[in-house]
DNA sequence: CTGAAAGCGCTTACAG
DNA sequence: CTGAAAGCGCTTACAG
């Protein structure tokens, strides 16, 4: 528990009362604004909360509406750039509503997560907002969710009817794979991920989807697991090249991995965008300074985060089913690293 | 304000107490646990605990002890991965010392961060730990300052005696630096920043430092000032490369220009690590995947953000002086970058 | 070792 | 339009 500090009395509304020389009901009428106090009473109360430099105590409001205006964030790894922007979106949009984002990166520790959780609810949260930390059990969140509205993003947790946000990995993908084989690529790998995460799962069907539907080459030699990460793209790269088999195109699981697995390729002297082709998902800032520049599938992360927490402030609100689902559209953003600049046109984009 | 939501009565020590057969204060010993509660009571109470799925209520606890546990985080960017990575180990920090973060992120908007700051204070943080918005004016803080802990990181605030946590940016450019000298290179130019920034100056100083000592040229033409992001990267290297001057190398203000900087250099053919050195500084971890992997100068970011947060908690426990600083130590990182490996060394590390 | 009582700073019917 | 009163769920001396 956190240590004592010594602190002067603060100012409450009784010294506002007695300063104005109304009740403290009145002064807690305008705090809040109240249409019911008249004009030359509401300014004598403002003069005395200037004077008094009164600080409004929302802890003393909480107790009294068992509403604490607070809304957990639960991120599962904050160093990831794209959850970072995510969180910004969520960020904005809790404050946008009036609410206080309490923060908790869970550095996909499914421990640590249930351990949050329960501090959260602790404070009181409205809600919470949670990309939630791979292989979380849907058992541990059974009790949360029924105490609080959970809202997941990115990433669905089986066996847990939650409310979801996330982009629409499926066809994100496949439109990936079918720009890829336009240009003529004809044997595409996909690095990166593995099958325990629901996004994985995704994004893995649409490449089949696309690589199938332009009858090509689709076998599990194809699939090269490994962290979602930038040394996950390289060591996938080193199997892929270690197999001996010449792809034409890499799709990685998301812009990490295939920004680790241009560094990989670079360093062994294949160039990206010439003699192969690497294509991301999620269009994170530095995808567009990658060396090359990186194609990519646009998930609208900014968006996708206000949206969920949108969502999440309806269901508190209860003017949203606990049950809601967004599914985003996701666009194909063509830089260099697929090879389709080579050939002289100008960046396009493609809706999913 | 929050909308409400209806919601069943929840329970409380009262009820504990009663299934306990005991007072309510007991039940609040056994909470805390208090060693004054018998044994075979404290069994008791901790059946009634699970049996009824209590929820210790924390507001009303803070109300009552005029603590609440909470203390906020105030980041200049959170997009930019260096913040992210400092975010994330005040937040793991805070943690562990029995605290709970409240978020927000500025977006390098002064008058958000006075507003966050407001709201902050109402909530009753017990103290702040923020990377202050830039052009944050020194005014804008004092209020604040009075009336809680306020621990600057990263950013100093000119005029307001605030206590500081970061990097010995002089010494870690100043290495930086003399590494490149000792490289041959001979005429360094240093992009990014501006001096509004007293990072930047930081920098700059040791910059000049270094190249004062070993009587290179050192004028204000060399000094590219641009955004400190990538694109103001790659701006810097355009206006430098305009410049018609022949630099063997560039010092960035940090990581992302360095990146930034880099992807400009190769679009133009000019190969980073072979035709010409680019150092960064905060090594991040997309320095290591950079292509080709940065040399930079480590401001140990993760150990920076958790020593500010121990502070900061020290100066709330009234242990540490109000007006506590910690200067880290710096030390470099080679990597390719730079060209030191292109001479078939290893990587090396050197402390500032 | 345990209980009765007061009080933290608000909000909210309810009177008037 | 304004005030008196009750109460949110805890903690903390103080008795016993």
């Amino acid at each position: 528990m956190p240590q004592p500090r010594a602190q002067r009395r603060q100012t409450t509304i009784v010294d506002i009362a007695r300063v104005a020389g109304v009740s403290k009901s009145t002064v807690s009428l305008v705090l809040k604004g109240s249409p019911l106090v008249r004009p030359e009473t509401r300014a004598r109360v403002e003069e005395a909360i200037g004077q008094l430099g009164y600080v409004y105590n929302r802890g003393a409001a909480s107790l009294r509406t068992a509403r604490t205006g607070l809304v957990g964030m639960v991120i599962s790894d904050l160093t990831n750039p794209f959850f970072a922007e995510l969180a910004v979106a969520i960020e904005e949009a809790i404050y946008a509503h009036g609410y206080v984002p309490i923060l908790a990166n869970t550095s996909e520790d499914a421990a640590r997560q249930e351990q949050v959780l329960r501090t959260m609810r602790e404070y009181g949260v409205a809600g919470v907002i949670m990309s939630p930390a791979r292989r979380t059990p849907s058992w541990s969140l059974v009790d949360f969710a029924k105490a609080m509205p959970l809202m997941t993003i990115m990433r669905r947790v089986e066996g847990a009817p939650l409310p979801y946000v996330g982009p629409d990995n499926r066809a994100g993908a496949a439109s990936a794979v079918r720009h890829l084989v336009g240009l003529g690529h004809n044997d595409v790998a996909f690095v990166g991920g593995d099958a325990s995460m629901a996004t994985q799962r995704e994004r893995l069907a649409g490449f089949r989807d696309a690589l199938l539907e332009a009858g090509l080459p689709c076998d599990a030699a194809q699939i090269y697991e490994a962290a979602p990460t930038r040394q996950g793209g390289r060591e996938a790269i080193a199997r892929a090249l270690a197999s001996g088999r010449r792809y034409t195109a890499y799709l990685a699981y998301n812009d990490i991995v295939a920004i680790g697995a241009t560094a990989a390729l670079s360093e062994r002297g294949v160039e990206v965008g010439r003699d192969v082709g690497v294509v991301g998902f999620d269009d994170i800032a530095e995808a567009a300074h990658n060396n090359p520049p990186l194609t990519t599938v646009d998930g609208r992360t900014r968006a996708l985060g206000a949206r969920a927490a949108d969502l999440l402030l309806q269901v508190i609100a209860g003017s949203a089913p606990q049950a809601v689902e967004h599914i985003g559209e996701t666009r194909l953003v063509v830089r260099a690293s697929c090879g389709a600049l080579a050939r002289g046109g100008e960046p396009q984009r493609k809706r999913a």
